[in-house]
DNA sequence: CCTACCGATCGGTAGG
DNA sequence: CCTACCGATCGGTAGG
């Protein structure tokens, strides 16, 4: 029983070193922190803090992988299920929308921080990013195929739909008067309708 | 007539620096790029990069406000002019699609490392930053209001515009098959009129 | 979890 | 533009 004990306040322990790191990397970024910044948030000596993990790399690796984890998972269950193309956008779309609003630095990291992986760490996560961007890329191709989606670049249109909910990471913490569900709303009436009303004549 | 020729030779070495340093900032980071990097890329010892930069700071300073001064001129010439708010929205995101594409490293130095810059620069350039987006917000809040473009919240449409475009600064270098053209025509016919077609029903 | 400390490396200067 | 070098600080270890 104690040994139990021991091991669940050690994993609690080092899981608030990697928010708290995860805060100061986004902050300072990865390279701009330092393990004495890091020691002094979580109130303790630099030294000791490797009595909880391995070293500065280890926690990068930490936050990327677990993220990227996240992101395959649902892509393995969106991609192959019953959904239209469209519906399918929508429900990956939604989900990095709550990341990048909602899971704080952790999404920064990942984003912004994942080039200071050490290898192979850092192939590995490009893979998996690779696989993600091809399976995303292939259901805006069946949409378009089926002619649920107008005749795009699949390319241009999936970094356009990823790029373009990024802003969330930075700013919402900030500002909490508009609510996740709200954003959600006017992000995918943005993308699948447009900004004008139908109407509108806008091409030059 | 000498002095001048001197002059002339030692700003071209400074040109070449802060290109090269862009360069190594977007791959590493500008704090986990070292003026011993920089140096033997230029060809030169690190003290020697001192003849021509005062600091590494500097170089950052000059990239971001350089930049934003690009951006800043824009909108203070597309602002107060006759277009229809689309029409600003237009040429302000052309700007935006033209420097991440082909301006190279700068864009993603500005984007990325600004918030490395030294007090009182980093100030100047988020005040700088700051009225860019009110102008921005204001003219899509007017095309609202002229029921040009839906009700939609306008942050979040400026956010979300202005985001959506970033991935270019990424990208374009490693893929040269589609041009700049292509990828403006793809992004505002996404924006403007949405990815589906008309008649297709995706709200659920 | 701390004290004490390490080799390496950083941005930058002196002096030529 | 180089040699020589600086004080500071880095990630991390030894040993308790």
């Amino acid at each position: 029983m104690l040994p139990k004990v021991d091991v669940a306040i050690k994993k609690s322990k080092k899981q608030i070193i990697v928010e708290e790191a995860a805060r100061l990397f986004r902050e300072k970024g990865f390279v701009g922190t330092t393990m004495r910044d890091l020691a002094s948030e979580v109130g303790m000596e630099a030294a000791s803090l490797y009595n909880h993990i391995r070293s500065k790399d280890e926690i990068l690796i930490e936050i990327c992988l677990s993220l990227a984890n996240t992101y395959s998972a649902k892509m393995d269950e969106v991609y192959p299920s019953d959904y239209t193309p469209i519906g399918k956008i929508k429900k990956l779309i939604a989900l990095h929308i709550q990341i990048n609003s909602m899971s704080s630095p952790l999404a920064t990291v990942m984003n912004d921080e994942w080039r200071h992986l050490p290898e192979p760490t850092k192939t590995k996560f490009l893979d998996m990013r690779k696989r993600y961007e091809y399976q995303f890329t292939d259901i805006i191709q069946q949409g378009i195929e089926k002619g649920e989606i107008k005749q795009l670049d699949p390319r241009i249109t999936l970094y356009t739909l990823l790029s373009s909910v990024r802003w969330l990471q930075h700013w919402y913490h900030a500002n909490r008067e508009l609510d996740v569900k709200d954003i959600k709303d006017n992000i995918m009436e943005m993308f699948l309708s447009g900004l004008t009303d139908n109407q509108y004549e806008w091409k030059n």
